[in-house]
Parts: structure tokens; sequence; C-alpha cells
RNA sequence: GGGCCAGUAGCUCAGGUGGUUAGAGCGCACGCCUGAUAAGCGUGAGGUCGGCAGUUCAAGUCUGCCCUGGCCCA
């Protein structure tokens, strides 16, 4: 108990090594013995200096202190030694002085903080030694646990959201791999499909299929393996430097040969399983350029125009004269390829008569002659719009109109077609759309399958996807010849003309023959073509070749079903109603840079094949691909690759015997997702080649990509192996057990996306971007120079830069803070002078702007630039001197481990993640800095010490409570994490390593460092308890550098390779990631002592609450604390702590109140809802509430001890547990206390003279010790000190001279009555209210 | 327009199957400590849990409707 402790106060020794002042009593041998091996040991090891934060002298340290000097940790390799001769003595008993420590057995941790620099040498330490590769090799005959890469596009360069999914995609595989997995991580690259076509296009500007075609289709292909690759070495390098361990060199490329022939082969499959079939699409068309869009594209072109809206009659056939329809369309142009007219469902519809006589437009008053069918809820609005009155003459439901035949608007197809097709009989007819609504028009809509997406749906769903549509444009953009029929009577033409402009014409062609009801303009926005802006788009049917997915959705859906989706509701929700709206796959594209589609069609039969290899073919035609050996021959640097490819790949064709015609290819290539989806067999040429790597590699246990992929690579993959890899398939190709579902995936984690700080998407047009580097590598960014006369309101200042606040925000920038501005090179290199200025936010301007004064500019180099409003996007296109970077010099980047923990830990991988410098920066601080400066403090002094891993370690069970505190919550810890992981939880994983990390640093570390700071005992040998001390923390350290391998491979490596494998430990692993898992140990864990301690540190936390209300500063000593405890059962437990409570409340004792606690509070008493809601108990709850609550507190404590001593107890009829009633606690008025759940915490705040001089000195030794720092005194520096103040003071300096002397090394301490004596040196000082004035000289 | 997700402190986020004093970190304020030191630590203020109804003894949690944002699709 704190009020037994003996406070001994003496003065260090002399500088000729004498003992000045003795211990009273000490124990653990002679004070000469201790104090001569100690200095043997170590020498010099100084600082007394630290003792000055100890509130209560106690002896222990006192010993400590006589019997230390401690030298400082080396710097470098080379140890501060400063050897006083004087103090080489030692015990007669000591058979050899034990060397000094030249070498340091652990590096010291860099003090200052540049991750980005320690992870350097970490990564080109797992280069030359090959760590990846060894971690694969250690692991050749373990399980296989497989990951599946999924390909991204080299041909832009990575940003964060690629970092978040490499990051993701790296941790799973390297835990596994410590649990002895064998994960092999083949890298891949997608490199087909229209974004490279584009890019290609962009970069030879030219665009369209002519463009190409005359560009010539060979080149075309050869530029686009170029610009899949531009970007690789960014790639690589990001890869390399976020520590995503991949096998790139191995990588699977979607264009290779041997890919192709694996895609090619799926097909084939689906093509003998009657799952290919040709049909048309919806796209939109680039009419001039002959090119389909991507939706990319089309959103880059929208502009607003006007377009006629018009309703036109559709005579019902049956009563032509008397009834009509009453149809709207926007695109006249599509009326003569109309096929139907959609109704909703579940719509009310009317038939109407109008007055032809007050409608407006006299063109209108033939059409309405008629009566016409609208959509109730119309009624009016069409009147007000036609200017007459519409009378209701019948109501009728949709589906009475359903399936009404009606005459055309046009009769372009009312003959059999040239092929002979017949007028099918499911045409012109009114059918039921629920994409009908009543916002505008008049309830029914025109339907021309060929010209819209719900249309060909609507058509689809009517008559299937392989019907024949009418459709009177040409692929052009022109009307077909038949169109010729149409201006017949009016004498215009029609056939060969833009649609488009046909508009007007077509509308006058109704109304003379009394068709049209009401025309109007409307102004819509309406896409172009984003390379030309003049041309509009399109919707166009094209024909095209489909997968019938829908023939296996419920398969699909099964094998989804089994699937592990993070988050859960992927499951039944994005993908699940994906799936249950299925519609056939869309395969082929009209396009060059693809995957060929590989269906041969015989030229005069019709008869199709689908050949799965180049072999295959050959087998056909042994000539097939001569032309191909003849190019090759031609022009050896053609890649091999390109020989499956457009267009030689168009020129292979074969006959077969006894069958007229020959086979030619069809001219798609396939949707790049397709390839992708092919990847869990195609990665390996499956089954042409590596069918034993396919097979133990089939399915995937993880894939991750972002939410995005649902629909795409998610998609892909899950349907393409539903299709494929039936049972009979499986057991066809020997996949031997048949892989039940799900597959190819077993387990997928669906990533949100990255945004700004604001959650805002990160665009580099905005400049709202954080670039990777950035948080890698260097706090750097460029800025486009202006000069002041630029802004409105800015004034340039010599010396400092103006910028955006954002942009202050984006780099982390206090105001003012120091930075560098210098012109940069391509590589981003200072090209001139670097200038130093402060940094100033300004209102006025734009992001990535920076102002700049004349002379700073001249220094630099950089001249104002030209482009005044120069956008973000376009700063790193500026010419060189017109912009400069920005850097700051002081802070370097957070690093990769940073960037890992910030993706891991910010929020689940799901959530969306608002990314920036200082989003980065806090999360590293909280964790990754806290450890590494434990990490260091370990270091520090186990150099001091001595302290040997290799040397076999104490009994844990044995070790101090606090040891074994510690080492059940890193027990506990590791079982945790490993469940988490296990479970892909890596949110809640990375919440419990901080919290250790904070118990290690900020209870165990902090509660320990008298124990590292305790003399060595004789022979420079470490005592048990100090050994176990070392043992314990490095045990966690390196148990805690392998459960954060995975997260952070970095820092984690770098404590395992200084503490294990520098430190000579006990283990072969050359890198953590060599070494094995941790596994818990449940011998250690003990939850009791966990939850004690938690007891302590929240009693701890109520005394200090107390202090602070009180306003009493923890360096005044008080003389009690008093402990009550709402869980009375504990006290037992607590009892070994309370040293350690009042040596953190800085009082001389603690007292824990069992039963006469009434005295300073007032008992509270709640019912327990959850155990008694789980009993049953209903209404009742309230009544007890009440009576609970109005209990006084003398029944209330009535009831408590009832229930402590019973454990029962019985209130408004309810038998109640123990567990059954919540016990809270008031601090009676009168008292410093301060109460919680746990209990309450009461201070005896009354100072006596005795306590108030020991505040009074804490007072003056910190004085003195800050003096000595702010000398610049080495730590291990002699001073002599001179003291001058009022009685007081005197009173204190005297009584502890000793103790002044122990605690800041000063070999004489005197008091001066005159304060003159002092001397010019002598500084003035505020204790406790008194002129205090000291001089301190060095020795 | 449809689907999915989200909305809790100034910010970023936690809050199984409903249980009555809604938590954490950062930031902020005040303070401590000063040889792990360009660190470390404590205390505090701050919330009508997006809104409105409903179910229940009891709703941040369940139900319905609405509002706002993000993503995907149309």
């Amino acid at each position: 108990m704190a009020g037994g402790r003996t406070v001994t106060y003496w003065i260090d020794e002399p500088p000729d090594g004498g003992p000045a002042g003795a211990p009273p009593h000490f124990e653990g041998g002679s004070h000469a013995e201790l104090e001569g091996s100690s200095h043997a040991a170590r020498l010099d090891r100084g600082g007394c200096a630290r003792r000055a934060r100890r509130r209560v002298p106690r002896a222990a340290r006192g010993r400590a202190r006589a019997a230390l000097v401690r030298g400082r940790a080396t710097r470098g390799s080379i140890p501060l030694v400063r050897r006083s001769p004087a103090r080489l003595r030692f015990g007669a008993d000591d058979p050899a002085p034990t060397i000094p420590m030249t070498t340091p057995r652990f590096d010291k941790v860099r003090p200052e903080l540049d991750f980005p620099r320690d992870e350097r040498e970490i990564l080109s330490f797992w280069k030359d030694a090959r760590i990846f590769d060894e971690s694969l090799a250690r692991t050749a005959n373990g399980a296989p646990f497989v990951f599946y890469e999924g390909p991204p596009t080299a041909n832009g360069l990575p940003h964060n959201g690629h970092v978040l999914t490499r990051v993701i995609k790296d941790l799973f595989p390297r835990y596994k791999t410590m649990r002895g997995y064998h994960v092999a991580r083949k890298a891949g690259w997608d490199t087909h499909g229209l974004p490279v076509e584009v890019e290609v296009e962009k970069e030879l500007r030219i665009h369209g299929k002519a463009a190409i075609e005359e560009y010539g289709v060979e080149p075309f292909a050869k530029k686009c393996i170029e610009s899949v690759f531009r970007y690789t070495k960014e790639w690589e390098d990001l890869t390399d430097r976020v520590a995503f361990w991949v096998d790139l060199e191995s990588a699977y490329v979607t264009y290779h040969r041997s890919y192709v022939e694996s895609v090619w082969w799926a097909l084939s499959e689906l093509f003998k399983k009657g799952l290919l079939y040709q049909g048309h699409k919806v796209v939109w068309w680039w009419a001039q350029g002959g090119t389909a869009l991507s939706s990319a594209e089309v959103g880059l072109g929208y502009k607003d125009v006007d377009d006629p809206s018009v309703f036109v009659a559709f005579p019902f056939a049956d009563e032509p004269a008397k009834r009509a329809l009453a149809v709207w369309t926007t695109t006249p142009w599509t009326l003569p390829s109309n096929m139907y007219a959609a109704v909703n469902p579940k719509l009310a519809y009317v038939v109407v008569k109008g007055d032809p006589d007050k409608v407006k437009a006299g063109w209108a008053k033939k059409a309405l002659e008629r009566e016409l069918v609208v959509a109730e809820a119309l009624v009016e609005s069409i009147a007000k719009k036609l200017g007459t009155t519409l009378t209701v003459v019948e109501t009728v439901a949709a589906s009475a109109l359903v399936g009404k035949k009606y005459l055309p608007p046009f009769d372009v197809f009312a003959e059999p077609s040239p092929e002979g097709e017949a007028v099918p009989d499911t045409a012109w007819r009114v059918i039921a759309a629920d994409f009908v609504t009543i916002d505008a028009g008049t309830g029914i809509v025109h339907i021309a399958p060929a010209f819209g997406e719900d249309d060909f749906q609507a058509h689809r769903k009517l008559v299937g996807g392989e019907a024949r549509i009418f459709c009177a444009v040409k692929p052009d953009g022109t009307f077909i010849d038949a169109m010729a029929k149409v201006g017949a009577a009016s004498g215009k033409t029609y056939a060969g003309r833009w649609v488009k402009d046909a508009d007007k014409d077509l509308i006058e062609e109704l109304k003379e023959r009394g068709a049209l009801v009401h025309a109007e303009t409307y102004r819509h926005p309406y896409p172009f073509c984003w390379r030309s802006d003049n041309d509009p788009l399109i919707q166009l049917a094209r024909p095209a070749w489909y997968i019938r997915t829908t023939s296996l959705k419920d398969q699909a859906i099964a094998n989804n079903r089994a699937v592990q989706w993070l988050p859960e509701h992927i499951k039944e929700g994005r993908m699940g109603d994906f799936l249950a709206n299925n519609v056939d796959w869309a395969l082929s594209r009209e396009r060059y840079w693809g995957t060929p589609l590989n269906v041969w069609v015989n030229d005069v039969t019709g008869k199709l094949e689908a050949p799965a290899s180049v072999d295959e073919i050959l087998a056909k035609n042994p000539r097939a691909f001569d032309h191909w050996t003849a190019a090759k021959t031609q022009d050896p640097s053609l890649s091999d690759h390109l020989m499956v490819h457009k267009p030689w790949i168009d020129q292979v064709t074969w006959q077969n015997a006894g069958e007229e015609g020959t086979y030619r290819r069809v001219p798609e290539v396939i949707d790049c997702w397709f390839d992708s989806g092919c990847m869990p067999f195609a990665q390996w040429g499956f089954p042409h080649s590596g069918t034993d790597d396919f097979k133990k590699s089939f399915p995937a246990d993880f894939i991750s990509e972002a939410i995005d992929q649902t629909r795409g690579w998610f998609y892909s993959l899950l349907m393409i192996s539903t299709l494929v890899f039936d049972e009979e398939t499986q057991q066809r190709y020997g996949l031997s057990p048949t892989r039940p579902i799900p597959h190819p995936y077993k387990t997928c984690i669906v990533l949100g996306h990255v945004s700004d700080k604001e959650g805002k998407k990160e665009s580099k047009s905005k400049g709202n971007y954080t670039p990777p580097d950035v948080i890698l590598d260097e706090v750097r960014m460029d800025f486009a120079v202006l000069d002041g006369a630029d802004v409105d309101g800015v004034a340039p200042k010599e010396g400092v830069a103006f910028i955006a606040r954002e942009d202050m925000e984006g780099l982390d920038l206090q105001e003012g803070a120091k930075i560098r501005v210098y012109v940069p090179d391509a590589s981003g290199r200072a090209t001139g002078e670097t200038r130093a200025l402060t940094v100033q936010p300004h209102k006025k301007l734009r992001r990535r702007v920076v102002v700049l004064h004349e002379s700073d500019r001249a220094a630099v180099g950089a001249t104002p630039t030209k482009t005044k409003d120069v956008k973000p996007v376009e700063v790193p296109r500026l010419p060189n001197a017109e912009r400069v970077s920005i850097v700051d010099p002081t802070t370097p980047a957070p690093g990769a481990d940073a960037f890992r923990w910030f993706f891991y830990a910010s929020n689940p991988p799901w959530s969306n993640t608002r990314h920036s410098l200082s989003n980065v920066r806090a999360l590293q601080k909280e964790t990754l800095v806290k450890l590494r400066n434990v990490y260091s403090f370990f270091t520090i002094y186990a150099n001091i010490d001595g302290f040997d891993p290799k040397e076999p370690a104490s009994d844990a069970k044995k070790r101090s409570e606090i040891d074994r505190w510690i080492l059940s919550e890193l027990h506990l810890l590791v079982d945790a994490v490993t469940k988490d992981l296990d479970a892909y939880d890596l949110y809640t994983a990375t919440g419990r390593i901080t919290s250790f990390v904070d118990a290690l640093s900020n209870w165990y570390v902090r509660r320990s460092r008298d124990r590292f700071w305790a003399p060595l005992e004789a022979g420079g040998k470490l005592g048990a308890d100090k050994r176990a001390a070392y043992e314990t923390l490095w045990e966690s350290l390196t148990t805690l550098a392998r459960v954060m391998a995975p997260f952070t491979p970095y820092l984690a490596d770098s404590i395992w390779r200084n503490l294990v494998v520098k430190g000579q430990a006990n283990d072969d692993a050359k890198s953590v990631h060599l070494a094995g898992w941790p596994s818990s140990d449940p011998s250690l864990v003990d939850a009791g002592l966990s939850r004690t301690i938690k007891t302590v540190r929240d009693l701890v936390s109520l005394g200090l609450q107390v202090r602070t209300q009180a306003k009493l500063k923890v360096r005044q000593p008080l003389s009690v604390a008093k402990l009550i405890l709402a869980d009375a059962t504990l006290a037992d437990r607590l009892a070994p702590y309370l040293p350690m409570v009042a040596d953190e409340l800085n009082v001389l004792n603690v007292e824990v109140l069992v039963t006469d606690a009434d005295q300073y509070v007032t008992y509270k008493v709640k019912p327990n809802f959850r155990t008694l809601g789980q009993k049953g108990m209903g209404k009742q709850a309230q009544d007890l509430k009440k009576s609970m609550g109005t209990m006084s507190p003398a029944e209330a404590q009535a009831l408590v001890a009832t229930l402590l001593a019973s454990g029962k107890a019985t209130v408004h009829d309810v038998a109640l547990d123990r567990e059954d009633v919540e016990v809270a606690f008031d601090a009676k008025d009168g008292y410093a206390a301060a109460g919680d759940r746990v209990g309450v915490v009461v201070l005896d705040t009354r100072l006596d003279d005795a306590l108030r001089d020991l505040g009074y000195l804490r007072e003056l030794l910190s004085r003195i010790q800050t003096a000595r720092k702010e000398m610049g005194l080495d730590f291990v520096d002699r001073i002599k000190v001179a003291v001058a103040g009022t009685d007081r003071t005197r009173r204190v300096v005297t009584a502890n001279h000793a103790t002044i002397g122990a605690e800041c090394l000063a070999i004489a301490v005197d008091y001066a009555d005159d304060p003159a004596r002092l001397g010019a040196e002598a500084r003035d000082v505020d204790v406790e209210g008194d002129a205090v004035r000291l001089t301190i000289t060095r020795a």
C-alpha cells in the first residue's frame, strides 16, 4: 500500500566515485558491488535527469539512480561512451570486467519519422533476397489457397482506387501464406476492348471505322499492343511500392494466343451446347463513322437540341374510319419502321371524340374525325394542346387494347421482305409495356425495335431475340430504297436520305394523310459524336451474336447464392437483382482489337462451325495460316500472338470434304468482359495446356474488386463458369472430384470507391485528387504560376506563395508553413534554384494555381503562365517554366504502410473511403507511429542492457502481473485477429490491433519503465524481473510484427529483421513474411486479469478526473485516495494494483471502501432491463424502474447489501438476482470525487506542510531540469546548483538537497541567502508563486 | 424512373437477435509530462441517432411513408 512507502533521499556519488550518500536500507547486495558491476556493464549510463518526472521519489528509484550511470544509446554504430576512470571500479568478486557494449545488438531506430525511406530499404531487401519467391518455395507443399487477379488495363495511369484493390488483394494471400498455404499469385493484364481502340484513335487523331480501315487494320492492331503496355512501368512501380506481391513475370495477357485459344474453346463449348445465336442489339450508333459508341463515349457528347414530338393516329384495323390510337413519338423518322404501339397495363384508357371545328391546326381536322384512344389521365392536357374539347365516349382497359391490330403509319413493310419473309402476325398490334408513362405524350407509345433499347426488349420479350425486325434505315443512317414508296404520292425523296433530316417531310406526309393529331417541338439533351460534334447519334439495332445466358439463369442464381459475398447484401441485392433480370449476353462487337469471334460461316450453305483452337483449324486446312507465316517472314517484328487477331484471322478459311462452300469467319470480335471472365482457365491456356494448373486452382478461394465490377468481372466470371463448367463438362475434362458451386470464386470482397475528403469523386479535372505519390513518396504538387495582376485582389508578397485553401488542405499544410518551390523537370526534380517560402491561403484562387512575387519567380526561374484560366488537369501539360512544384520539406510522406493501413482501418472496405493526405496521416499516427515509438524504446534500452533474445526465456506464467496481463492481451489479440481474418473482417482486426498497441504503449511500457531502468545485477546480468520485462516486450513486439505483417509488411519486417534476425533470436525466418502466423496460447490468456487491469485503468481515469476538476495538478502529492467499487467483489483482485493506482494518482495511500462508502457517496439502483427482459419481464419492468427510482439512498444501499450478501432480493414482488440490479453512485457534496459505472474515486484534498513541501520540491526539480535542458547539457553531465528564494525555498532545498542532487545529477546544491551571489548567469523562475533564482553550472 | 447502399458528435466511423446514461478516434478547449521527446499522456465540451407516423412495457435498432447523398441500370 502506498502509505507504507519509505521516502529516502540521498545524493549521487561525487566525481571521485565514492558514495556520497548511501541509501539507508538497500536490498540485493552492497552498494559498492552494485555500483561497480553496473559501471562495468554499461559505463556512464547517465540519465538521472529523467527522474524529475516522478511525483514521489521512491526508495527503489533512488537506489537505481545511485547505482546507475546510464549511457545514452549509441548514435549510428559508434557508442557515445564517456568513460570516467574513477568509475571503473569492480567488485572484488567480479571475475573480469564485462566488455563495454561497443556493438549494440539491435539497430537503432531512426529518430526522425521517414517511413518512405525505411520502406525503400526493406523493399530492396525483399528484391535482393527474393523473399516473395522464397515464400512461395517454402509453402510449395502446403494446401493451395487460390487467388485470382482481376486484370487491369495498363493504358492509363493507376489511381487511388487501384491502390485500394491492390492492398486488399495483397493482405489475404500474405496471411494465408503465413498460415502455411501455398498462394500462387499470377498477375494479369486486360488488353482488349474499345477503350484501347479509343486511346489509339486519339493518338492517331482518327475516328471511326472508315478511318481505321484507311489507316490499316494491321498497323492499328500493332498500335493497340503498344498502347496497352504504355504505363506498364508505372503500374509495376506502384505494385512494388504498395507491396502487392504478385507474379508479374508470368502474368497472363488477354491478347496472347494461348489466352485467345482458351476463350475460343469456351465459346466453342457454348456453340456445341446451342447457347450461341445471332440476333440484334440496339446500340448508340455514329452513322457517319459506321461505329457503335460505348456508353462512356455517348456520355461525352450530349447537347441540348429541339426535336419534334408528335401524336399520330394509328387506325384500328377492324374499324379504320371510326377509331384510332393516338400514338406518341419523338422520332418521326422511325415511324416507317413501326412494329407496335405500347400501352401501360396499369393505366386506364378512354376513347375520346374531339370537335374538329374548334381545333387550332387546320391539318388536324381530318385526324379528329376519328375517335381517338388516349390515356385517361392525359385527356385534359391533350385537349388543351389541340385547342379542342375532348368528349369521353367510352372507357377501355389496357388489357382490352393489348393485341388489337392497327394500320401502320407507313406501309414500307406491308409486302413480304426480299428474302420472302411475310409480315409477322405479331406486328402492328398493341402491346403492353411498363415503361410507358403519362409524363408526356398520349400514354400510347410508338415502338420501333430497331431504334430503341426499350423497344427492342419489348419486341424480344414478345417474340424472341432472333425474330425479324423492321428497319428502314441503313447503317450509314440513310433510308433504304423501299422508302421510295413513301414519297411516291407527295413527290418527296426518302431513299438514301439522312434520317434526321427527314423528320419535317415525314410530318408533312402524315398531315396530308390526315394521320397527324398534334405536333410540337421540345428541347432536350441528345447525344452527338464526341469527336465530331455535328453528327447526332442514333440508336440502331445491329446484328449481334448472343449467348443464351437466360437458359442457365437458375443455375447462375444458385451459383451466386453459394458465394460468400462481402458485404452480404450484394448477393441478393445488386448481383441477385441483376441475375433475376438477366437478359442474353450480347457478345459481339463490330470492332478490330479484341478476341475474334470464332464462328465461321459456310458461304454457300450458311452452316456454322466454331473451332476451339488453331490446331483444330489446321486439321481442317493445314494451309489456313500460310498468309500469316508469309506476313511474319516479311516482318519478323510481328508479335506471334497477332496470328489469332484481325486482320490475319479473317483470312483463315477452310472447306469440308463433301460439302460445298467455303467457311469464312464472321467479322466481329467479342466483348472484352468475356475475355476477363475466362481467366480462371484461360490464364493457363486450358484445355490446350496448363491442365494441372487449372485443376489445382479452380475455383478461387478469394477475389476482390470494386463494386462497379458487379456487372463486370464478377458477373462474367460467374456466368461463364456456370455456362461452361456444368457437371458433364467437368467430368469430360477430368475435373475430379467435380467442383460444386460456388465457382469460379468462393468469397468475393466488393470494394467501395475512393473519394476525396468531402465524399466527392476524385477527379483530375477538378483537382481534388491526391495522387498516390503524395502519400507514398513525397508531399509535392505542381501548380501553375500566376502573377498578382492575373487574379483580382491578390497582392503578391515576397517570400509568400498564395494558393487555394483546398490545396493547402490537400497538402496538409498549415497557414504560414514553410515550403520549397522550384521549377520541376519531367521526373519532378528541380531544374534550377529552389526557394524556401511560406504558404498562405487565398480565397480568390482556384485549385492548382500559385501566386508568386516577381522576385521569387525570378529566383526559381518561373514565369507567369499564359493560360490564365488554367484548369487543374492542364497543369502538368504547361511549359516547364510556367509551373512550379511545391514541396513540404519538413514532413515526409506517410508511406506505403500508412496507405495500406488507411484503407484497412478507416472503414470497412465496402464503404466508400474518403481519402486525403491528412486522413492517412491521422490513422498512421494513431497506430503505426505509436508502435514505432514502442519499438524504438525497446531497442534503445535493450541495447544498453545487452538483452539477448537468444537466451532461453523465463516461464511466462511466472512473470509479474503486468507481464502476464500484456501477454494475455497479446494472445487474445492473436486469437481474435486470426478469426477476423478467416472471416475476411479487416476493419474489426485493425481496431483490435490499435487497441493493443495503445495498451502496450500507454500502459505496459509506461508502467514498466522502472523495470527497464532498474540496475543490472552483479556481473552485469539482468535481474529476473528486468529480464522478464524485456522478454515480455520482445515477445509482444515480435508477435505483433507477425500479426501485422499482412497489414503493414514494411514496418512489420523492419521490426522482425531487427529484433529477430539482427538480434539473432532462435528463428530462421529472415523476413517476417517467411515466418509462421503466431498461434494463440490459451494457457497465457487470463480474462480476469484483463478485466482487473481495465478496472484499474478506469479508476485511474476517475482519479485524474477528480484532480482536474479540483484543479489539483498531478505534481502535487496528496495523502489518500478512496476507491468505492460498483462491484465490490473486485476488491481482492484489485489489491495488488493499489500501489500502481497510488503512483498514477500521486497519492501516498489508497484505500478500498467496501462497507462505509455512504460517507462519501449516495447509492442509486436501477433494474437491468436486459437480464430482466430475457427472463420474460414485461410491463413489470416499468414498475420496477419506478420503485427503484424512488428508493432513498439508504434503501438502495440496503438492497445492494442484501444482494451482495445473499445474491437475491425482492423488489415490488419481483425476485431479483445480483445481475438484475445496476448500481450507480453520486459523490456527496463536499468531496472531490468522480464516478462512473466502475465506481467512485474520492480524493482527500487536504494538504499539510509536508505534502506542500513535497509538491514544492517537485516544482523546483522541474525548473532545474528544464534549465538543464535549455542549457543543452548532455544528460550525463554533472552540475552544480545554487538556489536563492524565500524562506520556503530555503526550507525545502535544505531538507532535500540530497534528492535534488540525485534527481538532477548535481554534485553540489547550495542555498544562497543573497540572490546577488548567484552571478550573472542566474535565471529567475516561479515556483508556486515564489520568485526563485537559480544558477546551474556544469561541474 | 427502377434497384442497391448510406444518413448517429465539427470530421471519420462503431453500435448481434429491441433493454432505458448511444460509444471510439481525430479535431477543438483546458491541462499534464518533459531523456520513447519534431514524442507521450489526461480531462472536458460537443448528439431531438435525416424527417414523420406506427408496433412495443421499452425503438438508433422493427414496420410504413417521405427527404438527402453515392453507385449501378434505364
